[in-house]
DNA sequence: GACATCACG
DNA sequence: GACGTACGTGATGTCC
């Protein structure tokens, strides 16, 4: 029949369907396979419902689901920043997009896609052909996009609220009509789609201007006579940016169709067709219902084998049996095995720890529970005479022609490999020329999830999801001065550790990868763990270079001055004794010389912290030589005398190894050595600094977010005082400090300034009076007072602690601004625990928000960096440390500066600007 | 290996 | 009413 006067012609928005069936379902897996299935299993519900509620009188004549092909279209071309800032599809929902398309054609409704237009266009344009025909059109989809077209037959569909949107809901909405629904679109922009639109206008105020003055056309030809100068001067100087938003959100009318409005006609579903689709997806009571429907018999779907996470029936463990790899023809079966079966966990092992340092041993596969192997590639003959052999042992494969082999596969795209803490993988792959792509890694799978629940070394993960104690390294290398390195082991006794490492990695990984779409975390894997794999690694590689000699230097010096001050304590104590020693510190402080001030502590010894003996320090002259000789002791001991061992001997330069997983919050954490605690606060310290430099003709430049946490908590407690302040780039402290007491900002004082800092940061790390009385040194009693005060000044603050405390206790957890869940399993505990709990849950979504902040900006800057010759090297927690050739650090100050105050975009708009410092010098003392 | 101390944000 | 208390890390030296 041919569509015309009398013909309903329904189009279903399919990405619509999809997406709302993806967030509804649990993340079901295909139980033969595990292939992920709930968005399909969702959407073939979704259009069963529709068949059922559209047979009656009113039933359609035509209908067709509408798809978006690509994510290319004619959009793009005019503005590159449409759509850019969707995340992209969630990995275990992009296999189930070609599904969907399938399940389609076997409802036998009409599936139509063109590459290069969006659905809405397709949309567009078959609506106005069946108006123009004379006939209906329904669009099932609340997608306020495509709001423009109705009216003359067309009308819109809100399937979940089962809502008709009619010219009358379009004025609802937007406050127009349908006919100017784009040039209210056009102004107000849409931050989903990334239409700029004009700054500083909503759809209340377009709709408000367009009503008065008729069109956007007229509008912007008639701006001068708005008589609000902002409004005006907007929409004078963004006519272009608004002109090009409205080219964005008008939809294409005449897209070039490949078929006609004819092919769309209603067809009888094909029973047969549709249920062997159905039995193939493994949907048992859907299959089971449609057959009921069509009066068929469903089809026998068979019991197959689970190997899907939740499907417990793995082999064990302990009765796995392994195999050694020791020629290419068995290799090759594996790398077969590995494509068979699309993914495969992958375990290096090595001689040592430092990634930048070791030799390859030998590499581990698993393809599947209980299935796995231990390639042996650089074993040594036994350690049974005493000096060990140099000889390589027998029965391996040459270490090349291994790689050869594993190369094509690990860097396949198309294959996943699964390890855990991938980082260390990837780095040793590197170094053997292996550009290790498209990986998961069970270590951050494990942290995205539980983090603050438990630890998530493969150790623990095994005891706690597979109750297995993993094969302990030790019993293979032994200990203390005996210990041997892995390429000593005897490949028979390292092919089922090794090989074991691999199995549990997988298994891991089955049980726990489907679980971040259930706890709602895939997008913080995905955009906030994963991806900063690549980057860390690039840095660590990097590394920084540090003069050996200045350090040397200052050692020394060090050593002098410890001695001298030595000396002096023996002779104050009248005796010798280890000054580094705090137990006999304070033997001869509170016994010899009676000093005041007890015991403290459970082990019963006494305290001798710098807190005590500051206040001893006005007692007696000891415990001030005793302050300044740990000083000394602590900057040569940790920093002078050890940095110089961590100077790689080929590359000249420290490479510290940064966590991901290291801090509860989000923080990294970095370590061998620690590059987050190079002194900066004591002017002797700080010098330490001189001695990380950059290589001839460069500079270090550093850029650090000013006040990022107190901006974060200035956005999620909605302090307005605090916000503008901020905006107007105000003393955040002296503004503090002045509200609460009453200083005019021009009187404020270094002394009452400083009070307000202090209380600022007890607030980020859940004040109590007793902390801010001991940091500020005060009476209790004033503390308090300075506190009730701040939050009689900030009542949203104390609002803002109060909520965020209540939802840990509800929930176990609290959350950052980007959806990073940080567990607080002691909050509902009694005793001392509880304040613990209680601080670090209102600590943590400031930390944590601010870590997330500055991961985002790493993730995008080597894109951004790609063109000028500048290295990231550093992080440290709010500060990242470039080298920079001279003439280059203009352009990287302003790129770099742009990523990091815009890092939050598009996941998070702040009401208070991020404000990037930046730095340069010869060495780091300078550039910070 | 636990503890105390102290370096950083 | 008493109890302990600022948040998050890693490295070092003592001492058992």
């Amino acid at each position: 029949m041919a569509f015309g006067k009398g013909c309903h012609l329904h189009l279903i928005d399919g990405s619509a369907f999809i997406f709302r069936a993806y967030h509804a379902l649990p993340p079901l897996t295909r139980k033969s396979d595990g292939l992920p299935i709930g968005a399909v299993a969702g959407f073939c519900n979704m259009l069963q419902r529709y068949v059922e509620g559209n047979n009656g009188p009113d039933a359609p004549t035509h209908v067709a689901v509408i798809f978006d092909k690509g994510s290319h279209t004619f959009r793009n071309d005019m503005y590159d920043l449409y759509k850019a800032n969707r995340d992209a599809m969630p990995e275990d929902l992009r296999p189930q997009m070609p599904l969907t398309r399938e399940a389609t054609v076997a409802f036998n409704i009409a599936c139509e896609e063109m590459e290069g237009y969006e659905a809405d266009d397709i949309i567009a344009t078959l609506a106005v052909q069946a108006r123009d025909l004379g006939g209906r059109c329904t669009i099932i989809s609340s997608d306020k996009d495509l709001m423009q077209l109705v009216g003359g037959g067309v009308e819109m569909l809100d399937a979940m609220k089962n809502k008709v949107i009619d010219v009358e809901g379009v004025e609802e909405k937007f406050g127009v009509g349908p006919n100017r629904v784009v040039d209210v679109q056009a102004l107000a922009g849409d931050s989903v789609d990334n239409v700029p639109g004009a700054p500083g206008i909503g759809i209340k105020t377009a709709a408000l201007l367009i009503n008065e003055y008729g069109s956007l056309e007229q509008l912007l030809d008639r701006a001068e006579e708005i008589k609000q100068p902002k409004r005006r001067q907007t929409l004078i100087e963004h006519r272009a940016q608004i002109e090009l938003s409205k080219r964005l959100v008008q939809l294409d009318e005449n897209t070039p169709l490949t078929f006609s409005i004819d092919d769309l006609e209603v067809r009888d579903p094909d029973p047969e067709r549709l249920l062997d689709f159905l039995a193939r997806m493994e949907f048992r009571t859907l299959t089971k219902r449609i057959a009921d429907k069509l009066g068929t018999e469903a089809p026998v779907i068979e019991d197959a084998a689970p190997v899907a996470a939740d499907a417990p029936e793995m082999p064990e463990i302990k009765d796995a049996t392994y195999e050694t790899v020791r020629d290419a023809i068995t290799l090759q079966t594996w790398v077969d095995l590995v494509y068979e079966h699309g993914h495969v966990a992958v375990d290096t092992e090595t001689t040592g720890l430092d990634d930048m340092v070791v030799d390859l041993v030998g590499i581990s596969l698993c393809v599947n529970a209980g299935h796995a192997c231990y390639i042996p590639l650089a074993h040594k003959q036994g350690s049974d005479d005493l000096f060990g052999s140099d000889a390589a042992a027998e029965g391996q494969m040459p270490l090349q022609e291994a790689l050869d082999l594993l190369k094509p596969m690990l860097e396949d795209e198309s294959i996943l490999k699964i390890g855990q803490n991938m980082k260390y993988d990837a780095k040793i792959f590197n170094r053997y020329g292996i550009d290790l792509a498209q990986f998961d890694d069970t270590m951050l799978i494990s942290y995205a999830q539980n983090a603050g629940l438990h630890g998530h070394g493969m150790d623990a993960l095994s005891e706690r999801y597979l109750g297995h104690t993993p094969i302990p390294i030790k019993s293979l290398l032994g200990t203390g001065k005996s210990q041997i390195t892995f390429d000593r082991v005897p490949i028979d006794d390292a092919t089922p550790y090794a090989a074991e490492d691999a199995d549990i990695t997988l298994r891991l990984w089955q049980l726990l990868k489907p679980q971040l779409h259930q706890k709602g975390v895939t997008t913080v894997y995905e955009t906030l763990e994963r991806p900063l794999v690549p980057v860390l690694a690039q840095m660590e590689r990097h590394g920084i270079k540090v003069d050996r000699d200045t350090l040397s230097r200052m050692s020394n010096a060090f050593a002098q001055k410890m001695a001298g001050l030595e000396a002096e304590i023996h002779e104050l104590a009248g005796q010798d004794f280890n000054v580094g020693s705090p137990k006999q510190l304070g033997e001869i402080l509170f016994d010899k010389l009676e000093l005041p001030g007890g015991k403290k502590g459970k082990t019963g010894a006494y305290s001798t912290g710098v807190d005590i003996l500051e206040d001893l320090a006005t007692e007696h002259e000891l415990p001030g030589k005793v302050l300044d000789w740990r000083q000394l002791s602590k900057l040569k001991s940790t920093y002078t005398d050890a940095l110089q061992t961590h100077i790689n001997a080929d590359t000249g330069r420290v490479h510290t190894s940064y966590s991901i997983v290291g801090a509860n919050t989000g923080r990294l954490s970095s370590s061998d050595p620690n590059l987050q605690n190079i002194p900066v606060r004591s002017e002797e310290g700080r010098r330490i600094r001189e001695a990380f430099v950059a290589e001839q003709g460069n500079v270090l430049v550093s850029l650090d977010y000013s006040q990022i946490e107190l901006r974060i908590l200035a956005h999620v407690a909605g302090i307005d005082a605090l916000k503008q302040a901020f905006k107007d780039g105000h003393d955040i402290h002296a503004m503090t400090a002045s509200e609460m007491f009453g200083v005019p900002l021009d009187e404020m004082t270094p002394d009452v300034r400083r009070q307000a800092k202090a209380i600022n940061f007890g607030v980020i790390y859940g004040i109590s009076g007793f902390g801010l009385a001991r940091n500020l040194r005060i009476p209790r009693s004033e503390a308090q007072g300075f506190i009730d005060r701040y939050f009689e000044r900030f009542p949203g603050i104390r609002a803002y602690m109060d909520e965020t405390v209540q939802f840990a206790k509800d929930n176990g957890y609290v959350q950052t601004l980007f959806g990073r869940k940080i567990h607080t399993p002691e909050i509902n505990a009694k005793g001392p625990g509880a304040g613990f709990a209680k601080r670090a849950a209102i600590n943590a979504p400031i930390q944590g928000t601010a870590a997330d902040v500055i991961r985002r900006a790493m993730i995008q800057m080597p894109a951004a960096i790609k063109d000028l010759p500048c290295k990231m090297l550093l992080q440290v927690h709010d500060e990242l440390i470039f080298e920079v050739p001279e003439d280059a650090v203009d352009d990287t100050v302003n790129t770099v500066r742009g990523i990091m105050e815009n890092a939050s975009d598009p996941a998070v708009k702040f009401d208070v600007p991020l404000v990037v410092d930046a730095g340069q010098g010869a060495n780091w003392a300078e550039a910070h």
